[in-house]
DNA sequence: TGCCAGGCCCTCTTTAGGGCCTT
């Protein structure tokens, strides 16, 4: 990780055709937040036209209609521009192995990459918030009191929600364990440690900085 | 013809099954 954006993160979340590259679904919208230092400082947002049609059921589930991607710009130059945006910073989505499956997809297709490393909000959340009956973005963000104008199931949006969620769980850190904005290391540690050892973790990290 | 995602996580588990989460 570059020391240099240590604390800086780029939210992002893919609008796509379906649920696996595998079998040939595509892009068709990213949306994106950074946030530095704490707060959200710049976003990016873009329908792409992934070259093939989208099914009813898509365009009814996030509002994107085959009418919209026709005078979208392709994936090509989407991902390229958002792969510019991006730069060397980690990244963060809701359930990242799906984002990190159609970002690596799609870089893949303009031989592009990245350096940042990617954590998720929903593993984080599993074991963070312990008594919420559902991880969904849409019902953490409404059981958590985030909500604010705009349409889940749209890239930038979702993004925005992800963001919130993440740095209202940064600050239930704070407020439970005295970890001043928690590393990205050691949110990623979070996300990859088992329920029951994730309190020792921060418990150790709180008093092993408080000695520093 | 039949199938059609995949990783995480829990439990009535580990020689497995099923729900959750993303579009």
């Amino acid at each position: 990780m570059n020391l240099k954006h240590a604390d800086t993160l780029v939210v992002l979340d893919f609008e796509t055709t379906g649920l696996s590259p595998d079998n040939g679904d595509r892009a068709i919208e990213i949306g994106a937040v950074r946030i530095v230092d704490g707060k959200i400082t710049e976003q990016f947002q873009a329908l792409m036209n992934p070259g093939i049609r989208v099914n009813s059921f898509i365009e009814g589930y996030t509002g994107i209609t085959n009418t919209m991607l026709d005078g979208a710009a392709s994936c090509s130059e989407v991902m390229a521009q958002f792969c510019d945006f991006i730069g060397d910073d980690n990244l963060l989505a809701h359930n990242a192995s799906f984002d990190q499956k159609f970002l690596d997809n799609e870089l893949s297709h303009i031989s592009r990459t990245y350096k940042g490393e990617f954590t998720c909000s929903l593993l984080v959340s599993r074991r963070i918030n312990l008594d919420a009956p559902s991880h969904s973005l849409g019902n953490l963000v409404n059981q958590l009191e985030l909500s604010e104008e705009g349409s889940f199931h749209r890239a930038l949006f979702d993004a925005q929600m992800t963001a919130k969620l993440w740095l209202h769980m940064l600050a239930q850190i704070n407020e439970t364990y005295g970890i001043e904005r928690a590393p990205f290391s050691l949110m990623q540690q979070i996300a990859c440690t088992p329920k029951k050892q994730v309190a020792k973790i921060l418990q150790n990290y709180s008093i092993q900085n408080a000695t520093l």
